[in-house]
DNA sequence: AGCACA
């Protein structure tokens, strides 16, 4: 495959991104197009001259990773697909969680590394990579039941929205997603209450509506369970 | 192309 021999690992490795993006709207985005996989625990993301182009994205579970990997391989995002593998080490992140941290050996592969490539690393402010946004992501409830799609769709710029109170308008609808870039339009069936279909004019602008507005209560009993819509 | 976390 793709993702060439390296084991499963929680954190991804993306590399091919666009160079020109600022690292605070990088890692922004990256967490509204990943988070839709599973809880993110951070976002690493270096402009040094041997780092740019590239971020790590930490999941605290695994098959969070796996299918992040497979479902966004290629994802067209600032204009450049997404190359995307395991990462080959573990996130320091989780090593400390994991209390198996060790700040000694840590060193001694810094000097390693420092022996064989003359790259000083520079600075990097670290503004709260994760928790920022829109409160956390929500935990995991709408799973919808019908069995009809376990495995998250495919990117699409049309997202499927369930879970609506039976009174919710197209306009409702309008007024929430057209505050993201690129909204294009809301759909609702007469005969299907409680769905929509808002189309944006990419994957990416959808995607991060998505996540965006991902589990929005319309009603305390309705938080929206937004998908792709299947192509 | 390039696997870090200060």
């Amino acid at each position: 495959m793709l993702t060439g021999d390296i084991p499963p690992n929680q954190t991804i490795y993306i590399k091919n991104l666009n160079e020109k993006v600022k690292k605070e709207e990088l890692k922004r985005s990256l967490y509204a197009l990943f988070s839709q996989y599973g809880r993110i625990v951070d976002i690493v993301a270096l402009k040094t001259p041997k780092l740019r182009g590239q971020a790590w994205v930490v999941f605290s579970e695994v098959t969070a990773a796996s299918n992040a990997v497979r479902q966004m391989q290629n994802f067209p995002f600032y204009d450049k697909p997404m190359r995307i593998q395991y990462s080959k080490t573990k996130s320091d992140c989780i090593a400390k969680a994991e209390g198996t941290y060790d700040k000694k050996k840590k060193q001694e592969e810094k000097v390693e590394r420092k022996t064989r490539g003359r790259e000083g690393p520079q600075t990097t402010t670290s503004n709260g990579p994760t928790a920022d946004t829109n409160g956390g992501p929500p935990a995991s409830t709408w799973q919808a039941k019908s069995g009809a799609q376990e495995a998250a769709a495919e990117p699409n710029n049309i997202l499927f929205i369930q879970n609506l109170p039976y009174e919710t308008t197209c306009m409702m609808l309008e007024v929430l997603f057209k505050q993201y870039p690129g909204f294009r339009e809301v759909r609702m069936i007469e005969a299907k209450p409680g769905i929509a279909f808002v189309e944006f004019e990419d994957d990416m602008q959808s995607s991060v509506a998505m996540q965006a507005l991902q589990g929005f209560k319309i009603t305390p009993q309705n938080p929206m369970a937004i998908t792709y819509a299947k192509k």
